[in-house]
DNA sequence: GAATGACCTTGACCCAGATCAAACTAGAAA
DNA sequence: TTTCTAGTTTGATCTGGGTCAAGGTCATTC
């Protein structure tokens, strides 16, 4: 059910929490005014498609709150995670009127939008917004880059460690905590959904997390709840060298 | 050698080959100068080293002429290519100092290239700077996801069949040639940075190529010049519908 | 014109991960 | 309390592409 939350639909800027983080990270005050005055909520359910692949797209936007997917699929049905969408992620390209992907949220989830019209024609004015997309967009592409890597020449083993890595990692920034001793996080993503994203079948997903459970580089509780014990011994099962690769 | 063509060396902005399609696109005369004043040309032979992956960049450019690759490098040494850089795409991030890739010339090669700071400066003081690298970097992020897909969910077949669409598609635009009929280009690349790539082994590649030279798909000259008989038949074996998936 | 070396092809074999199939789990509905 | 269902695990088997090995092609060099 959309807007089951006034609390939601009429947040201040001010004090929403991705404010530092999003497109608006840059603004001003009197530029967060203006972008107060087109921006609404909408709330989406887990499960519930944002937008379809190909539709028309009349808005653009920020995840406040939950996850959404970005995903591809061909005629035959394969499809292919392209994108995990988290809090203060973007939605939407300014200047293209259809959606590449089809997002779905996986999660309950919030979201920012703007009229995409009104969006452009800000953009072309506060530069302030402009620059921070482009940041974020570089910082996507590195992303995506670094994803390429994973799918392209890692083992179904790597692969499912790498991504255990990644969820750790944002995990970690949202909650203000280090990557020290035990990490201990909820997975937001189906075995499927996992599969999607890693380029594997979900029937591998499932017995490369065993595998990694049987060796004690992670523990579960129930099926999604993940502990990590000792996140370098993780990141040398995702083949990463100790420090590096900061995706998403 | 460097600089072994004065020319090139010494050539005005206004009769550039990718005047109209780099990040000086939106550029007025006056900016046109101003760039035009920070700007240097550099020369790469085949097989040369741009930049490795961490070193320190201090520029910035474009590609003019030739071709080059984005790759990764695993500790053990398995690497991935992450984009495939043609005449106008730019190198280097605006913002970071180290380069993320290694960026090696695969034919000779020509950038103008601007010193970072400089750069980094005009940017935030001329809109259309950034507003056209904003385009250029959403352009590069699709690239990427549909690259995703091609790496995490196409067989062997479909992943040469996607890379020559690609090429040849490239090729089209460069020579203002249709997609109508045969079409015919020199490949660029070997068949190991094929398979580095498509995530494949050289050997796959080897024998994918020729299989679809034995479906009739391409004809071979030599080793790297390549004829499609008709587009089409190509981006079915590539597992694309007829006219989706711009690359590049 | 023989030798070198970079690049490519082809064959034989193997294995990681896909596929097919069955059963288990836990929350929700009835 | 049972039934349903979405999600998950596990087993058995198959196969696409990797690995290892041997030659082939062709331009360059001496």
């Amino acid at each position: 059910m959309l807007m089951n939350d006034p609390s939601i639909t009429s947040r201040q800027c001010g004090d929403c929490p991705i404010r530092h983080r999003a497109v608006c990270a840059r603004c001003e005050s009197d530029e967060l005014e203006r972008l107060d005055q087109i921006k609404y909520y909408r709330n989406f359910e887990a499960g519930q498609t944002v937008i379809w692949s190909g539709d028309k797209m009349d808005f653009v936007g920020s995840v406040v709150s939950g996850i959404a997917t970005l995903t591809q699929t061909m005629e035959d049905g394969r499809t292919q995670m392209v994108g995990l969408l988290l809090p203060s992620d973007f939605v939407g390209r300014p200047g293209r009127d259809s959606a590449a992907y089809d997002v779905v949220a996986v999660t309950d989830m919030v979201m920012c939008c703007f009229r995409k019209k009104p969006f452009e024609t800000m953009m072309s004015e506060t530069p302030h917004i402009a620059q921070r997309l482009l940041e974020m967009t570089l910082d996507e592409l590195d992303a995506a880059r670094e994803w390429m890597l994973v799918l392209g020449r890692k083992t179904a083993r790597e692969k499912i460690a790498s991504l255990l890595a990644i969820i750790a990692r944002r995990d970690a920034t949202l909650n203000m905590a280090g990557m020290k001793g035990e990490i201990t996080f909820e997975l937001p993503l189906t075995r499927e959904a996992m599969a999607d994203y890693l380029g594997l079948t979900l029937e591998t997903v499932s017995r490369q997390v065993s595998a990694l459970k049987k060796d004690a580089i992670i523990t579960l509780e129930g099926k999604r709840r993940i502990t990590i014990h000792d996140f370098n011994s993780l990141l040398d099962e995702a083949g990463d060298d100790s420090d590096g690769g900061m995706l998403v």
